[in-house]
DNA sequence: GTCTATACGCCGATAGAC
DNA sequence: GTCTATCGGCGTATAGAC
């Protein structure tokens, strides 16, 4: 209804183009080495001009993106926390997640994890402070609750536990772990988890 | 012999004056949003002019300063490796300095660990290939060999260790986790080696 | 809603006097 | 080795025709 994307054809052109195109462009380059030239050009358009009509500056690119991938996983996470009761099944699902955007969508990781946001948007909240990560947050402190992870800091669990996945997923990313994400989900899954849980 | 450092007077002015003042303009706001005006400022002279005097371009700075920091972690390193037998005694130090580091430099760890170096210098090697990072890989292939370390992937085993160090001192230099890095310490520690250590 | 044309600010960088 | 002055260029952004 607000949108038909059957038709790759012509010139239906433009709207959230400029975000898919914006997304890979930042997630290759960064921010600041992307230009809305080089958008314009991802785009196939002829000037910058068109751009304005959906965004009223290159900041807003960057904003409209991150709220989206934000809102996307926090009501991933939402779906999650609804089908599983144990929490080490809903961390386990949250991973699985993950580690499979990774793979299929490895800019959107790329732009979630590792692009450092208050430095091309100054007035968002903290990382932690976002909806899907309040969320991971707030199951770990439920596994602290219920004793299936261990007595400590909830930020600290949570910590490791998201400091183990990130900085893999990192390493997948940028090739120097040569195999796809999902090949290393399992075992890193497990030391994840073998970080917090109580034993 | 190279230069005074003790008279903090007049204008005995500027050469790593505008390192120091740098790193932490990176530090804190990031590279691209730092201009030669803010060194310049910074530094307290009245123009960019004299930045060129020491350094061919703004790159060269930071080239210059992730240099100046890999090399020194780079011979704490190997000092660390030459007083100590054990893995864990290595990797124990090797913590410590980072976590010493992050209270009492917290722009060096900031850029160090951070800031995505590929961003602003595009012919970096990747972080894991540099002088340090690759010791640290060397100190864990080691643990892997003698038993230490349980047998798996090293640069998995790599990847959960530095993932728990580094994400938790990035939580502390944010300001998300609320104490000092050395308050965390032999907690985070106990995580990280927990993580690759054989039971 | 895409194009032409253009404005303009900022920043990086250089030349040359002191 | 710091200053004055200045340049060129890029990148963002706008006005207005089609």
């Amino acid at each position: 209804m607000d949108k038909e994307k059957s038709s790759t054809e012509k010139k239906p052109l433009t709207q959230d183009e400029v975000l898919l195109a914006s997304l890979k462009l930042f997630a290759e380059k960064g921010f600041f080495n992307t230009s809305l030239t080089d958008i314009k050009d991802a785009v196939g358009i002829k000037t910058t001009s068109g751009i304005y009509q959906h965004f009223k500056n290159k900041q807003a690119i960057a904003d409209t993106l991150y709220g989206n991938i934000l809102d996307s996983l926090s009501i991933s996470i939402d779906d999650i926390r609804r089908r599983n009761r144990k929490v080490s099944d809903q961390l386990r699902e949250i991973v699985d997640l993950l580690f499979k955007l990774a793979d299929d969508a490895p800019e959107v990781i790329q732009f979630l994890l590792f692009v450092n946001i208050r430095e091309i948007l100054p007035d968002q909240k903290p990382v932690i402070e976002t909806a899907p990560f309040n969320k991971i947050r707030r199951v770990i402190q439920n596994g602290i609750k219920s004793g299936e992870i261990r007595a400590m800091d909830s930020l600290l669990a949570y910590s490791y536990f998201l400091g183990i996945i990130k900085h893999t997923l990192s390493l997948v990313l940028s090739g120097d772990l040569p195999k796809t994400a999902d090949s290393y989900q399992s075992q890193v899954w497990l030391a994840a988890w073998g970080s917090i849980v109580k034993k």
